[in-house]
DNA sequence: GAGTTTGAAACT
DNA sequence: CAGTTTCAAACTC
């Protein structure tokens, strides 16, 4: 099966390093597991071909100090979900946690200083700032971009749905103090196309009032097994308000248990 | 472009 | 581990 492929809008700028001879964590071509290309106007640079043995050494040797130095810092966090055949299910990672966290003292997260800001996604448990303003999710705020790992999806037929094609996806995840949040979708077929952009709805409360936060358009394919893979093409976030705002604007408590569900694109409170 | 600030990586 | 130094990018002017 193939894995997913993200394509970074910034990806390979070049780097402009100077002592490190590109041979070091210090520079992100490097660091990405790349070499050194014409867009890059480094000094005495070792990141290149030509010195792969030396390239394979020092990652090694950086590897003895940290085995994940050159895992993705960003894990995805899986926030949506959607049925898209017979008892298949596929999650979409929209959002993502820096693995390690920041420890920003004077940016405040809002700089592209900040590792976790400058990845579009907001501090987590992990983190270590100081002052925290990050516009994706501050440190400690219980939203989307903190969501908990914890997550399972649950496909079900609605109770007075049963002829119909209807499945509701149910997205469970225990929020960090108490409360449970439940958030449903409606199922949609899909055409034989292998290319499309898609939808999803938050999890969180953001979809009762603007419904669509990020979209993803990825192509299909059928490998081994008849598994099915997909690639992403792109990504974006559509509703750039911070989760913080949308919180406000619901006047959401986490601690509460608010419930609700989505069936044919309106949204009824349970409870 | 030069100089400063910043926080991860490297080092002790 | 913690404290310090090194480093290249982000930022400022
Ligand atoms: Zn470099
Ligand atoms: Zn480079
Ligand atoms: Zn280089
Ligand atoms: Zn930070
Ligand atoms: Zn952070
Ligand atoms: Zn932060």
């Amino acid at each position: 099966m193939r894995m997913a492929t993200k394509i970074n809008k910034d990806f390979r700028k070049g780097c402009k390093c100077k002592k490190s001879k590109c041979v070091k964590l210090y520079c992100d071509c490097f660091a990405g597991e790349f070499y050194c290309g014409e867009d890059c106007s480094c000094t005495e640079c070792f990141n290149r071909v030509e010195y792969e043995d030396t390239v394979e050494v020092a990652r090694e040797k950086i590897k003895v100090r940290d085995p994940l130095a050159f895992d993705p810092k960003i894990h995805p966090v899986v926030q949506s979900t959607r049925s898209h055949n017979e008892g298949g299910n596929q999650v979409m990672p929209i959002v993502g946690k820096h693995r390690k966290g920041c420890t920003c003292k004077n940016s405040m997260c809002f700089q592209l200083y900040c590792e976790c800001y400058k990845a579009n996604v907001g501090c987590s448990v992990g983190c270590r700032c100081e002052g925290c303003k990050n516009g994706f999710g501050i440190k400690g705020e219980y939203n989307v971009y903190n969501a908990p790992q914890t997550m399972r999806a649950i496909n079900e037929k609605p109770n007075d749905c049963e002829n119909t094609k209807l499945e509701l996806t149910r997205l469970e995840f225990s929020p960090p103090e108490s409360g449970y949040l439940q958030s449903s979708t409606p199922l949609t077929s899909h055409g034989n196309d292998t290319s499309r952009t898609e939808s999803y709805f938050n999890p969180s409360p953001i979809s009762a009032i603007s419904g669509v936060i990020g979209t993803s358009t990825r192509e299909f394919d059928i490998g081994p097994l008849n598994q099915q893979s997909y690639t992403y093409v792109d990504q974006s976030m559509d509703n750039q308000l911070t989760p913080g705002e949308i919180n406000e604007m619901l006047d959401w408590n986490p601690n509460e248990t608010l419930i609700y569900t989505t069936v044919n694109n309106t949204t009824q409170y349970i409870k």
